[in-house]
RNA sequence: GCGGAUGUGGCGGAACUGGUAGACGCGCUAGAUUUAGGAUCUAGUGAGCUUUGCUCGUGGAGGUUCGAGUCCUCUCAUCCGCACCA
């Protein structure tokens, strides 16, 4: 051994000299090739925000170590990275550093790529994008045209948090306990014109290829399932008495609960709701509480966690079918954005209507009856909501839920008054944004023809870049030079829409671009085809709904103008949990960060790679801890020093044949470890307990090292050091790649393919039998494996601690689980 | 409020198919080494007790089973999302 060999573990050293091989190699660069399998991995791209936080390095490790390994199997792996470079923040930092977004932006990008180059990430840089970049977002523009074209797209109003005193829209974000973080005001709602992305025509599909998606987690299935809502019900039209307004005779409801029919009281409409609105004109308290309910901010999780009110409007509705009166309320819990805005109030069966029917002493009358005697139903204490038997309903009496159901559906829709309609949760996409960081809107109003597409040939509509931000929202509403223009249509004076793209409209496409980011004449290619579908995603478990399923959405949207040829974009899905620090998620409002490059400058990217894999299984949270840094660098320091005590190579072929059993035991270890942490890597993800059991494997090693040395021995320890390096290689990997050259061989770590489990290694003799009488664990005997159940169970009932277990009283009954455990029923 | 998750030693976590609870690591304790500190190495480390061993123990309360951290019912706490943060 030469004093070189004994060199300490220098990170830094190592770190530098395995990425300047990489870089000279051009060893990330994919390249197509249809005669090799491919597997393209794809982590969420991160916003531009500053800096890396340990939720990217967490995020973006995991992505590096599962590539790292497809590729060890041999895969053509593509792994790229990109930037969600449009948003909010750049304005805030504009305005607080008097900086243009843009150029705050671009050297965001380029101190956060070296960040990422500093983790030794394997991404093909030479495909990076940003989502600001003119290249990008005109390709988007023109889609959005082409969605246009196909009546996708439409124009409507829609309500946004105004905030007075800034004369601005603001984000929900930006809005706390009602007021504008800034200026303090109360926000309004206020309706202006938006555009919209018919997504709900897509509902279905969205909803039934959830199925198709068995590498996604079940979770977020549901989550997405529950966010579409699907539901089945009735819609029906409720009169209006003594109508004073042509335009307003009737309005309509939706339930999936028509079978309570008879059991309405009252209607409840949104406080936005035109019938609401009319009434208010002649009844002053009416209007003031309408105009109370306005200066809520525009969140479903506000409006449905604050105190119910409601109001009478005055009104009356005639019943569908026994032609009586109810009274028309309106209420701050009824949403004006799903269904039409309406709900028919059946207190005796709906918790939330008989809590309201409560406080403002409705009628509640019991029209359902439980099927069985033994249900309780009390609707003095709370409502009855549950499926029974129909009473108080007239000819409707006796049937129940289903039956009820259709014949009350048929009943409606024979005479007009309603019909069974699918209804869904999900709202159509908004992607209007009052703001200047984003993709222009590429539409012209036309006082004569209306909104107008821009056409492909102006595309792009380029967004200013040197601009200076104020407090008032977005200067492109001030720029004359932009908004000025004519129409491509009549060609008379028009003005450009000064909107903005909703950022999700960016990264529900960045997939497809990464494969074919230099096509300057089209939005994708035959390139995308070859990589999509993405065969592992990973990201934040808060993207489970919207931003997952805007860009399934999106592909799907790809798909059917020809651009993609599948249905779905993510084969697979991860979603990482969240950073933690002292229990609370790290963050900078809560100062608990701890900045990754200080911790790369002081032990080196593989240790705080190391660490964020250990700490916990990646789906789940993950808690910080300096103590368990410092922990994987002990690691790391350990293995390095126990490959400068093994004498590696030249050492001749292992024959397995003449092993003793010390070293066979060893060698069943190394199989055992590499099967298991294929396993982890491969279905389980779980790289926590990869990196443990290699752990235990170098732990053997150890131990089996202190008094084994020959040329038998080392030929052993050196297969199972190879196996521990090119099993940790995904995730330490420039440590395994100085490792490897230790261990005599030329060439790199990541370029070696990945080993294979030896099914004769694998081989006992003997299995550990566990011995429990009524299930506790009394003993434990090792038999041979080809043992017959018989055999197995009278050498437990012999073995002498069970005997004195057994003495007492009588076996009754014997459980016997060849290979595993003999539990022995005592009575 | 609705939807989704999580809860196991002093701490992070493991236990994958209902079959040895606590792998692996951190921390701690003792010892070795060291002028000292640090670093390193060795051993121990769920709790309790009448300590060759036994009993208890996976947020709480019930249940199913020969056997439950794992399945079922109820319940508590914490976290995430709720459509303009990304």
């Amino acid at each position: 051994m030469t004093n070189d060999d004994m060199i300490a573990y220098n990170p830094k050293q190592v770190e530098i000299e395995a990425q300047a091989y990489w870089d000279a190699h051009s060893s990330f660069k994919a390249t197509e090739d249809p005669d090799k399998e491919k597997f393209y991995c794809l982590s969420m791209f991160p916003y531009p925000s500053g800096h890396l936080h340990m939720g990217h390095v967490r995020n973006y490790t995991i992505g590096d170590a599962i590539s790292r390994f497809q590729r060890m199997l041999g895969k053509n792996v593509l792994q790229p990275m990109g930037w969600d470079a449009f948003g909010l923040p750049a304005e805030n930092a504009a305005m607080q550093n008097k900086v243009p977004p843009a150029s705050w932006t671009y050297s965001n990008i380029d101190y956060m790529r070296d960040q990422l180059q500093k983790l030794g990430y394997a991404y093909d840089w030479e495909r990076e994008l940003a989502t600001c970049h003119r290249n990008y977002y005109k390709w988007e523009q023109w889609f959005f045209t082409r969605l246009y074209d196909k009546g996708l797209v439409y124009k409507k109003e829609a309500e946004v948090n105004w905030d007075p005193v800034d004369q601005t829209v603001l984000a929900n974000e930006q809005v706390v306990d009602g007021r504008g973080w800034r200026s303090g005001a109360l926000v309004e709602r206020r309706n202006i014109p938006q555009w919209f992305v018919k997504i709900t025509a897509m509902a279905q599909e969205l909803l039934d290829d959830l199925d198709k998606l068995e590498g996604w987690p079940e979770k977020v299935k549901i989550m997405q399932s529950n966010w579409i809502g699907r539901s089945e019900g009735v819609n029906l039209d409720f009169e209006i008495a003594e109508p004073t307004d042509a335009s307003l005779r009737s309005l309509s409801v939706y339930t999936t609960r028509p079978d309570t029919l008879m059991g309405v009281t009252y209607i409840a409409v949104a406080p936005q709701h035109p019938v609401a609105i009319k009434a208010a004109k002649t009844n002053s308290r009416l209007a003031q509480f309408i105009a109370e309910q306005n200066q809520i901010k525009v969140a479903e999780a506000e409006m449905a966690t604050m105190e119910k009110l409601g109001m009478d409007t005055g009104l009356k509705a005639i019943h569908p079918i026994n032609g009586e009166g109810v009274p028309i309320y309106t209420a701050n819990f009824v949403l004006m954005s799903y269904g039409s805005g309406a709900v028919m109030a059946v207190p005796g069966h709906d918790q939330r209507d008989w809590d309201f029917a409560r406080k403002y002493g409705l009628e509640i009358k019991q029209v359902v009856e439980p099927l069985s005697g033994e249900v309780i139903c009390d609707l003095n204490r709370e409502a009855f909501v549950e499926k029974g038997r129909l009473i108080n309903s007239g000819q409707f009496n006796g049937l129940n839920f289903t039956e009820a159901f259709e014949a009350i559906a048929a009943y409606l829709t024979e005479r007009g008054r309603g019909e069974k309609t699918v209804n869904y949760r999900l709202r159509d996409w908004g992607v209007s944004r009052q703001r200047y960081w984003g993709a222009p809107i590429p539409m012209i109003n036309c006082d004569a023809c209306g909104a107008v597409p821009v056409p492909e040939s102006e595309l792009p509509v380029l967004l200013p870049e040197d601009i200076e931000m104020d407090e008032s929202g977005s200067p492109l509403g001030k720029m004359a030079e932009f908004y000025k223009t004519n129409c491509p249509s009549c060609g008379a004076a028009a003005r450009r829409e000064t909107d903005t793209f909703d950022t999700f409209m960016e990264s529900s496409w960045y997939f497809a671009r990464f494969a074919c980011k230099d096509q300057n004449t089209s939005m994708l290619d035959a390139r995308a085809n070859y990589w999509l579908p993405v065969d592992q995603y990973i990201g934040g478990i808060e993207h489970a709904i919207l931003h997952l399923l805007y860009a399934r959405f999106y592909h799907k949207l790809l798909r059917d103008e020809g651009l993609v040829n599948s249905d779905e974009p993510f084969a697979r899905l991860l979603t990482q949990g969240m950073v933690l620090k002292d229990g609370a998620k790290m963050s900078k409002s809560k100062g608990n960060t701890v900045d990754p490059m200080s911790l790369i400058d002081r032990y080196g990217a593989d240790t705080v790679r190391m660490f964020t894999m250990f700490a916990s299984a990646p789906d789940q949270s993950l808690d910080w801890s300096d103590s368990g840094v410092e922990g994987s660098y002990r690691f790391l320091k350990r293995f390095w020093k126990q490959l400068s005590e093994h004498e590696a190579l030249p050492l001749p072929e292992m024959n397995s044949l003449t092993l003793s059993a010390e070293q066979k035991k060893l060698r069943l270890k190394s199989h055992q470890t590499l099967a298991k942490v294929t396993d982890d890597y491969k279905r389980r993800h779980t790289f926590n307990t990869a990196i443990a059991a290699t752990m235990e494997l170098l732990n053997a090693i150890s131990k089996f090292s202190e008094d084994h040395q020959d040329e038998t021995d080392r030929i052993v320890v050196q297969e199972a050091l190879e196996f521990s390096v090119l099993m940790l290689a995904p995730i330490v990997p420039h440590f395994c790649h100085a490792a490897w050259q230790r261990l005599g061989h030329e060439g790199a770590a990541m370029d070696v393919l990945w080993p294979e489990v030896a099914e004769s290694a694998l081989v006992q003799d003997n299995a550990l039998i566990v011995l429990q009488v009524n299930g506790k664990l009394r003993s434990k005997i090792e038999v041979s494996r080809g043992i017959s159940k018989d055999e197995l169970e009278k050498l437990a009932l012999g073995d002498d601690i069970i005997q004195r277990f057994i003495s007492k009283g009588s076996v009754r009954k014997v459980i016997v689980v060849p290979g595993k455990l003999v539990n022995i029923v005592t009575g």
